[in-house]
This record gives C-alpha cells, sequence and structure tokens, in this order.
RNA sequence: GGCGCUAUGGUGCAACGGUUAGCACGUGGCCCUUUCAAGGCCAAAAUACGGGUUCGAUUCCCGUUAGCGCUACCA
C-alpha cells in the first residue's frame, strides 16, 4: 500500500456496522479515497475491514480517458459509492442481469450513490447493437434507472489499448503469436519450458513461451496477453462470499487485447476482463455488485488492477438464479426476457418484489415490500450465497397481491394503458373527469376497477374477460352459456328480469338484489338461477364480481338493453 | 478432468450454538358464497450423508455425495 500522505481514519461502531471513514489525503489532488460500510457479521471478520478500506490512485489513467466518452469531472471527484451494470448486447434482459441490475440499483439508491450504465459490446461477432434498446426499455420498465450512461466499450477502445500498452511497459503483460487453437482447451504447456520438472507444483494451465519474450513471428499479427505471477495466490474480499483466495497457477495468461484484424490495425479490440477493470477504474467504481458466475475471473482482474497500478474495489457476487429443473435459466425455460413480462401484464412493482427476494432478503418474514421498504432495506448483507430457482406462480401471486393492495389510484393509470393498448379506452373516464356510461357516477372508472382487481391476475385481464364492462362490443362466452343458460325458463326469466328493472326509478345494488329475487320468486325458480343466468347476459362470462354490484356500474339502460338482447339472441345459440 | 462456490419442506426465504425448526408460494381439506376470485381456518411436507468440536449443533470444522460456476483472441 502506498503512501497516503495526511490520512485520517476513524472507526465508528454504529449497531452491526462498523463505518470506517478514510478521508482523502489534501496533497494528493487525484488520490481518491472514501468510506466503505462493512457489516459485522460472520462474513466479514474484522480482521478482513483493513484489506476492505479501499483507496485509489488513478495516476496517468486520465490521458486515456479524455480521448473518448469521459466521466465529467464533477463526477469523478464525487465521494461515496458507485456501482454499474453492465450488460453485454448479445441477448435480450434476461431476468437475472435484471436481478443484478435491481441489486445495484438499490444498493446505490440507498447508499445515495451513483449508478452507471455500461454497454460491453467488445465482441463485434456475437454483438448485436439492435438489442440495446430492449436492454435499456427492460430497465426502465422495472424501474432502475441510471445517473451515468450508457457508455459503449466498442466507442473506448483506445482506452483499453493504452491499458493494454502500460501493462506490456510494466512487464505485466507480453506479446502472444500463438495461434488461439493452440490454448484452446486449456492443459497446455510449452515442452521446450519444461526445464523445471515440477518448481511450483503440477503447472495445470496453459503457459506458452512467448511469455519469457519468444522473438515475433513475422506476419503473425500477436494478441497481448497478461502475464499471470508463476507460484503464489491472489485473494479478494467478497462482501457476499467472504474472502476467497486463488492459486496463481490456476490462473490462464489470458488474453487482454484480441490480435489485429487488419493490416492496419497494430491490435484488435478488448477482451471482456480488461474492458471491464479499466473502466471500473476509469469510472471511479467503489461496489462490483454481478452474477456469481463471474467468481472465477476475479482474481483474474484482481491481479489487473494490481499492474496497472490500482487497489481493486469491494466485490459482491450474487448467485444465479436457475430454472425450475436447477439448471441456469435459459429460454427452454420459458420467458427469460423481461419484456416478457412486461407483455404479459405483470406489474413492474410485483415483478420487482420477487425478484428482489430471489437471493436476497432483509432477515425476517415480511416478504410483500414496496419499492420505498426495498430501498429502506437492501444490504449486500442480506445477499444469499445460494443459487434460486425462479417460481412462477410466486411471481404470480406477487402480481395478484399488487393488483389487489395497491391504493387504486395507483393501479389505475395501469389499467388506462392496458385499455388504450386493447382500444378500448375512453377519454371521460380520465379521472377529473369520471363520468360512468350513463353521465352520472363521478368515480366509475375507479369504482369498476376496485370491483375488477380482485379477480384479475394480469393486465390483460381488464380488457379480456373484463370487456363488457368497458365496451358494449363483447362476446358472450359459449362455456358460460352452456353451464348457465341450460334451463329452458331462462329466456322468459331474463324477459320478466328485465322489465322489472327497467321500471326501477332508484337504480342501486339493494334495488336491483330485491327486484330480481322477486321475479325469481313469483316465476317459482331458485334467485341462484336467474342471478347466474343473469350475469352471462349482460356481462358475457360465468366469471365475474357480485351481480348487482355488476349492475350497479354497468348502469340501467345497459343492464336492460343487454337483458333483452340475451333474450333475443337465446334461440339462435 | 482441474479449480472454485453452494447445500433448511416441491419452490423462495427465517432461525448468526439452546425454538415443538418460523413465514410465504404451491398442494389437499374445511368455512364463506350467486359464479369465480379474494379472505379465514386446518393439514401434509425440510435441516443431503458421515465424522468431529461442544454441556448442546440447522448453525462451527473435515470428508463424501450432489448441484452450479469458471476453465475462449465470449461476456
Amino acid at each position: 500500500m502506498r503512501d497516503l500522505g495526511r490520512q485520517e481514519e476513524r472507526n465508528y461502531r454504529t449497531g452491526a456496522v462498523n463505518i470506517f471513514l478514510i478521508l482523502p489525503a489534501t496533497n494528493y489532488d487525484e488520490l481518491y479515497a472514501r468510506a466503505v460500510i462493512v457489516p459485522s457479521n460472520k462474513k466479514c471478520a474484522s480482521a478482513q475491514l483493513d484489506a476492505i478500506r479501499t483507496f485509489r490512485y488513478t495516476e496517468e489513467f486520465h490521458l486515456g480517458g479524455k480521448t473518448q466518452q469521459t466521466m465529467s469531472d464533477a463526477t469523478n471527484r464525487t465521494l461515496g459509492v458507485r456501482v454499474r451494470f453492465a450488460p453485454s448486447p448479445t441477448g435480450y434482459l434476461h431476468v437475472g442481469g435484471a436481478r443484478t441490475a435491481l441489486f445495484n440499483w438499490l444498493f446505490a439508491r440507498r447508499q445515495g450513490g451513483a449508478m452507471i450504465l455500461r454497454v460491453e459490446d467488445t465482441d463485434a461477432e456475437r454483438n448485436k447493437p439492435e438489442l440495446v434498446k430492449g436492454i435499456l426499455d427492460g430497465l426502465q420498465w422495472l424501474g432502475v434507472n441510471w445517473d451515468e450512461g450508457p457508455f459503449y466499450q466498442s466507442q473506448r477502445t483506445e482506452l483499453y489499448r493504452a491499458a493494454a500498452k502500460k501493462c506490456l511497459a510494466n512487464g505485466a503483460a507480453f506479446l502472444c503469436y500463438c495461434p488461439a487453437e493452440k490454448y484452446a482447451g486449456g492443459d497446455y504447456a510449452e515442452p521446450a519450458q519444461d526445464e523445471e520438472p515440477k518448481a511450483g507444483g503440477p503447472r495445470r494451465v496453459a503457459r506458452c513461451s512467448c511469455r519469457d519474450g519468444k522473438p515475433s513471428t513475422p506476419g503473425v499479427k500477436p494478441a497481448i496477453r497478461f502475464k499471470v505471477p508463476l507460484g503464489g495466490t491472489t485473494k479478494f474480499l467478497d462482501a457476499v462470499f467472504g474472502e476467497s483466495e486463488f492459486a496463481n497457477d490456476e490462473i490462464e495468461d489470458f488474453v487482454l487485447l484480441r490480435s489485429a484484424k487488419s493490416e492496419e490495425e497494430e491490435f484488435g479490440q478488448s477482451m471482456y476482463q480488461l474492458g471491464v477493470v479499466v473502466d471500473d477504474i476509469d469510472m471511479r467504481i467503489t461496489h462490483v455488485i454481478r452474477g456469481a458466475d463471474h467468481i472465477s475471473n476475479t482474481p483474474k482482474q484482481v491481479l489487473l488492477y494490481r499492474a496497472l497500478g490500482v487497489e481493486p474495489p469491494v466485490f459482491a457476487h450474487v448467485p444465479l438464479i436457475l430454472g425450475a429443473d436447477k439448471k441456469r435459466l435459459s429460454k427452454r425455460h420459458g420467458a427469460t426476457d423481461v419484456n416478457m413480462y412486461r407483455t404479459e401484464g405483470f406489474l413492474p412493482e410485483a415483478f420487482r418484489n420477487f425478484l428482489a427476494l430471489l437471493g436476497w432478503s432483509p432477515g425476517g418474514d415480511e416478504e410483500f415490500l414496496r419499492t420505498n421498504e426495498l430501498l429502506g432495506k437492501f444490504s449486500l448483507e442480506g445477499v444469499s450465497r445460494t443459487n434460486a430457482v425462479f417460481d412462477r406462480p410466486k411471481l404470480e401471486w406477487y402480481n395478484t397481491q399488487y393488483l389487489q393492495k395497491l391504493p387504486i389510484e395507483e393501479l389505475l393509470p395501469e389499467i388506462e394503458n392496458e385499455l388504450k393498448r386493447s382500444g378500448l379506452w375512453k377519454p371521460e373516464w380520465a379521472s377529473g373527469a369520471a363520468l360512468g356510461p350513463d353521465g352520472r357516477d363521478h368515480a366509475w372508472f375507479a369504482k369498476t376497477v376496485d370491483l375488477l382487481r380482485p379477480r384479475t391476475r394480469l393486465l390483460p385481464d381488464f380488457s379480456s374477460w373484463s370487456r363488457a364492462f368497458f365496451s358494449d362490443d363483447f362476446p358472450r362466452d359459449p362455456a358460460a352459456k352452456e353451464k348457465f343458460w341450460k334451463d329452458p325458463k331462462v329466456p322468459e326469466l331474463l324477459a320478466k328480469l328485465a322489465d322489472a328493472l327497467e321500471k326501477l326509478t332508484e337504480w342501486n345494488h339493494d334495488g336491483c338484489d330485491h327486484a330480481s329475487r322477486a321475479v325469481a320468486e313469483a316465476a317459482g325458480v331458485k334467485a341462484g338461477l336467474l342471478i347466474n343466468a343473469t350475469r352471462v347476459a349482460i356481462v358475457g362470462q360465468a366469471v365475474a364480481p357480485p351481480l348487482f354490484d355488476t349492475m350497479v356500474v354497468l348502469g340501467q339502460r345497459r343492464v336492460v338493453g343487454r337483458l333483452r338482447d340475451a333474450v333475443a339472441g337465446y334461440s339462435k345459440s
């Protein structure tokens, strides 16, 4: 650790949390210091706290930073938490990525820090630029917003090349002329190098003679590989998994920069490991929160940080999301694209609540957590270390809960959008001008939605089976007619009911109730027979809210009209 | 194969050495009821296995097994 100049350090103890605050040294303008919050639980023994205190020296790194997209100076100087979400546009935004983004966002917002979005598109081959929009849309739908970016790695290649060259100059990297295939499959060690038989145990990863400065091969464009130290270990601290240590002999000499694809170029595009580290340094990322599939990449990145003269940030790896068969979630498990959940009609907040509790828990039994509660409770120490299975039934349960429990005024805009989408929306329903079909009822839309919502599972339910509430053009479900229109007395009953209801001077629940029961009684049938038949007549479904509430909401003119229409159509069906 | 990580009912989480192992989803039953939901009540269902450490292990350690991850000039 370098000399930090004047530096103050304090240890505050607040309940379960130790806060180490390292004040910036005044004489190094570039010196970057910050407070790190460390949970004092079993995952982070106090001996490890030292390792977490992170400072950063940016050196001449700014040189590259100025070339293309650069962070603003103001934000660069900001002290505090900075996290990033870094999707790769090789596919849509899948639920695992969405969860990672959500955790980053919750952490940033909770800590009052900054969220940065970075598109990792360094692989020109698989990269599909048109996918970026879908990813951003998905994030926005989820409510995950960002403060800086999106930055595109494909536009920052000079930065990576500068860093790779620095490693070359350092001796931390080497030019490799080997064909890629030679490394593929791992277990490769240049036979000629086998002079020291078992100096540091068996060598298990590819190590070629280029790393010792093999003369260049004419006509072959080299790649730049990182020169992993022989022997020793690399350790790092993970806020979720604790401390881990990897033997350097297990780490391959990973590629930093691809070889040039054309004659004019000296080198090709950056590889993942280089791009992440360089960007995380340049963007001053303090906490790297990402999927656990990156745990094995971390020692490589730590090595790279050190080679670049920078202390690594805090890592927090979050467990993966699996399908029902406990395999990593993929297309064959059904919907994995978050945008499909939007299209299906899930409420973003319900989806967010569900996702947040997949691999994280605030510690108790509460699980219905609205966004502000999530924001108030989120912490890295609550993150689990075990992979979680994506359980669709539970997600659906969350959605029905939100559909039912949300304050009506929060739900209304969602329903309005749904009805607009399906072409059923009428402007006069808008709040403020909420006149009902009969031009009288002031909160008609809200009342109707409130009546409907206990029976809905997804947003489109409002325009499908509830269609008759919003449109006069609705179908009568054949199965419902089969079930409740079987009795031959039905048309006559419905006709009588229409007559009785038409005479009503007051249109309310009890009036409809009494009138209906009187008709049933006069005809000598059970009220249920008439009620069920009437439901099919006025809303076309066997399933609907309580009949008399439905009548009230639909209005007298409509109910009578639909009853007569049903009588007329009865024989035809 | 090598290396790493993980292991509580079918699923998601609680229980931070002492509980009759808790909550929720799902499942089954009952109640409510005018359909269907919602809601209420009840039930079945778990500490992977084997060794330690300890007065005491779901909890700490080791091994086994299983699952997952990484092992690319993918990210």
